[in-house]
DNA sequence: GATGAATGAGTTTTCATTCAT
DNA sequence: TATGAATGAAAACTCATTCAT
């Protein structure tokens, strides 16, 4: 029936809502930090309406870095998807995800690296952990694939492809923690975008040129350094 | 007098204690999850003995990340000041360096980009966080110029050299967050330094590549779309 | 009108399956322990739908005592007004009757037991406290009038004819409690019965030997250290 | 040294005077109708300070009943334990000691009432229930010891002494519940002794009289229908 | 008449901080 | 100087009750 129907829908909104007050709070200040009263005030509405809709603060969390996650998995597989394009305009192509991601939702991100730079996870019901588990390790396994294409095809040196993924989602988490620390000096807007590009052009280069092979080379001959991690 | 003296040397040592000890914890749990009462009992103290060294949490926090601090400024600006290197092996001697603070203190990084990352330095006392915010920005000073040498000598294009020193300081922080994540499914230990060596030296060949040249270029017959933040 | 008399029966079903429901919940876990969603839950009714039936939480409680009471009340009478049994076997009846409360109801008793043992009866409203009042005084009184006949044609001594049921009623709520509890180590079932029985043949016994004659000549002569309750 | 030694008096001191206060407000509503604060108002505490000697309500709770079980067993233990009386005087002494016992405590009896009469128990962490159920069967086994003594020694007739105890308990249990309700009518004080002494000295006639050994040996003919409760 | 949704008023519990000794 | 003890303030969470539909 219509009723029915439109009961839902306005309940999923308002999960929506309280998710996107939670993403607003926790970002701002943190797991710990951030109060349920706080966020219920954000969605405009009482502490006691919250606990309705998430059984309780963590599950809340969790819920919020969930939804993220697919978010930029799903974007990250459809470029490795995508066909006709060499190796090199992947990884740029990797890049424009990853800042659509970043526009998406420049709050929640921050979340997810707090989670994970911390012993939350441990804490979570079973459950939601591993969910978080599985979606972080399949986006760095989609991360990984694109670089595996690069190495097989001869665009890359032969370097475990995992180590080079690890490498860019760095650059690319580094420069947003680096983001928001800048704007709370100056509030200068629009630094992540450029740098980050700049960045991938750079490590783009740099893995492609014949400094590199050597450099790959010289270790092949001294034996390797470097084991890659094993994706779980 | 001696005994002046030698209380002062006691005093300052307990300071430390306390430190190390609040380290520990808050690194193990962020700053709200961690409770003076266990930092007290990490040091073997009475919360109460605590404030005698620290006027609240809020500066022991503080203390921590300035001391952590200073010990990042004091290496990047000894290489800085080091002669007979070149622009490339000064950064990849800044690798070394910020792999040695790591190493010192493997924790406290963490917290200093948890705190970058939160509006936490809002809530500090003026004093404390003005000086903390000096440090954060000494730092990046010392970096942007290992590069601004670079540019000069025409080991780099022309880029915004603090641009190349926060792609850098980001690869290194992300890796930091990366491998914290990591440690929580394997328990792979040591892979932050292959990586970060890795990261560093294909970020250096890209740089003084020909094609990085070639980019450069053609922004600039475009105009820069990028803009160097200001330090401040 | 046949309609308006459908609804009436229904109207007062509904009443009649919220009370099972309450019983249930509120044998369980007591007044506060229970919660109205778990009552309404049980009824397989919304909590806002037991609120068209039931002014409060409160009141649901008392019309659940009141219920038990009046069906006790009931029973006692009518063994009281029984003819052709002399004091003892109506004693002995007695006994038969609380054990068909019990059967009918065994956990509402609880209940009234816990209403009794605390300080809730102040809580309610006037009219219904005078009401659950009234049935109590009502129920003791129904007792004593049998104990009445019982000394005034000689079988027992003289005693308070209310001591005497004060203490058959102890005997039997004491034992309710008793066998609860017991329930909780073993599951053994059907103590009640015999061991109420075993107890109404000894007291019967007691209050009708020569012995307790004795015994009361004694007080008698020493004047009495025993006065008896006087009923409301 | 002294000092310390009075700290822990002292210490000790304050714990006993939260367990009266909490004795006090727990008999008066019951373990969900108390409130924390309530009972730290009583002790002149502030609630923080109460979670100081108890870790939450629950320890609370079983401590104080804990506390109460461990006299009773005391008292009635030493009964047994006394030497030159015949039984039908040591069941006259155990009703004493069960009096000594209400007076020295005569709300707390309740709360171990309540918690029997419901599934708290369950509630609770294993050991402390463990600790309560061992002490309420250690009380129930001391009682049935004196009766065992006295169907042996051909006092009482042949009866199962665990249902004898059981009967004797009932009626003081049930007499205490019964004078809470009758204070709530008129507050007359003092009727449970001289009616609990009644009901022993009824219950020691009956017992101790021809008719009882008569019944008993009529039960014996048709067969027991009365099956003794197993001790725990 | 029935109910899904909402919430105010509590409840237990925690913790940074103070202070008498 | 060091600390055991105390607590105010706030946190997460619960639940009886109301009300628009």
């Amino acid at each position: 029936m219509g009723l029915a129907e439109r009961r839902a829908r306005e309940k999923r909104q308002r999960r929506e809502d309280i998710l996107d007050a939670a993403k607003k709070i926790f970002s701002a200040k943190g797991f710990h930090g951030a109060t349920v009263e706080e966020i219920a005030g954000e969605a405009e509405l009482s502490p006691a309406t919250l606990y309705l809709y998430f059984a309780n603060k963590w599950e809340l969390y969790a819920s919020l870095n969930l939804r993220m996650l697919e978010f930029l998995c799903e974007r990250i597989e459809r470029v490795d998807r995508e066909d006709g394009l060499d190796p090199l305009q992947k990884v740029r192509q990797m890049a424009e995800a990853m800042y659509d991601v970043y526009c998406f939702d420049p709050d929640i991100l921050t979340n997810v690296l707090r989670m994970q730079a911390s012993p939350y996870l441990e804490q979570l019901p079973d459950k939601m952990r591993d969910q978080v588990n599985a979606k972080v390790a399949q986006a760095l396994r989609a991360f990984a694939k694109i670089f595996q294409k690069g190495v097989e095809q001869g665009y890359f040196p032969d370097f475990p492809p995992m180590a080079l993924s690890d490498i860019i989602w760095s650059v690319f988490t580094g420069l947003v923690l680096l983001e928001r620390s800048k704007n709370l000096f100056d509030s200068q807007k629009d630094y992540l975008k450029p740098t980050l590009f700049l960045a991938i052009e750079i490590m783009a280069q740099g893995m492609s040129s014949q400094g590199m092979r050597d450099y790959t080379q010289g270790l092949a001959d001294h034996g390797p350094e470097h084991s890659p991690p094993k994706a779980t």
